[in-house]
DNA sequence: AGTTAAACGGAGTACAATCCTCCGCTTATT
DNA sequence: AATAAGCGGAGGATTGTACTCCGTTTAACT
């Protein structure tokens, strides 16, 4: 595979990845070749129809922040710390493209990913309540909803960097309201 | 103005604002009128172009959880208290379609409901801090942006008691992030 | 109950956005 | 320098959306 083709491709992929955080489903095929400042032929060559961008675009997407968290997990001193880092990785790798395009999917088919992807998330939460850092009550749903929750781009129009640092400081707030530090001191 | 007539257009605001935070935009007339359960006749006859029909929405969420607001500052005995009820009541009510249907408007002229609405978070924001019950770096801007956040459907499907359950959930898990509760036991 | 004017629904046409192919040009690789 | 892989984007086909119009229904009032 040649050098550019496979530059495009990743930009075809990230295009498509920001485009449906924005407007919550399937995005117009030009405007995604656009966003990736490439041709819509070459869109139409690297993905032929829509099922096999979406699928690419999951499994982009899955990947990446799945590698994040497994090495987040293992190079982390506390169970909490671990969390964070790897709450923060999977919104810069936009991994709340998943729920957007899931009911989009023919045959939603990589049962290993999958089952890759749960078991890191429930073993960094498992960890957290095991070191007593979580309260009793959060799930690795919490954890989930609230990662989808901050990759969604609050307003057309803000710029990206903005966008992206209001993402992280959300998950920040969310993350100290289910942690469990007694009497942390005021961080202002 | 006729009561059937005053019912569907509420109808339709309703409908607008539940598919605009869906598609995050502007959704198709047809799909306004269907999820209202009227014809496209009745949603043009009330709204003859675009731009009033967005106006409407506006004004729609914006008065409804001011006033909500209003009365829950007025209620509560504490600033927190407030805060929460107030967050709760805006997501129901859906000001987070105010967001994405701003850049949409040609000129977003209520600057008295603007007003209205501003000094009103900013006095139960104020409030919490004076009863030293907020971090203090928490802003009535990082309010806004987690009830636009929680407003929007996690997942197009999912039924809309369980979307406005998670809603409220994650409110909640924010608002104990940004609250200040030394030593507080573990809620689970 | 009867009257009436306001309101309703939705088929249908005009318009706009989107999809996708095709082929002459460009560029990485050897 | 040769060449095959890759690129861009104009353009025709298709789908989706906007908006009107008019026969039917219904709330409001007597």
């Amino acid at each position: 595979m040649r050098a550019d083709a496979r530059r495009n491709r990743e930009r075809l992929l990230d295009a498509a990845v920001e485009l449906i955080l924005e407007m919550g489903g399937e995005p117009a095929r030009d405007a995604i070749a656009n966003r990736a400042g490439v041709g819509i032929g070459t869109l139409y060559r690297h993905f032929p129809d829509q099922q096999s961008l979406l699928h690419a675009v999951a499994l982009h997407v899955l990947d990446r922040s799945v590698a994040a968290g497994e090495s987040a997990l293992a190079d982390s001193a506390t169970g909490v710390e671990a969390l964070r880092r790897y709450m923060h990785l999977a919104i810069d790798h936009g991994v709340g493209v998943l729920n957007l395009i899931y009911p989009l999917l023919d045959h939603a088919n990589w049962p290993e990913q999958r089952a890759r992807a749960e078991s890191l998330l429930h073993a960094i939460v498992d960890r957290a309540h095991r070191e007593g850092q979580l309260r009793r009550d959060a799930t690795a749903k919490d954890i989930g909803f609230t990662i989808i929750r901050a990759c969604r781009p609050l307003a057309v129009g803000l710029p990206p960097a903005d966008e992206r640092a209001l993402a992280h400081r959300h998950v920040d707030i969310c993350l100290d309201g289910l942690a469990l530090e007694a009497c942390r001191p005021p961080p202002g």
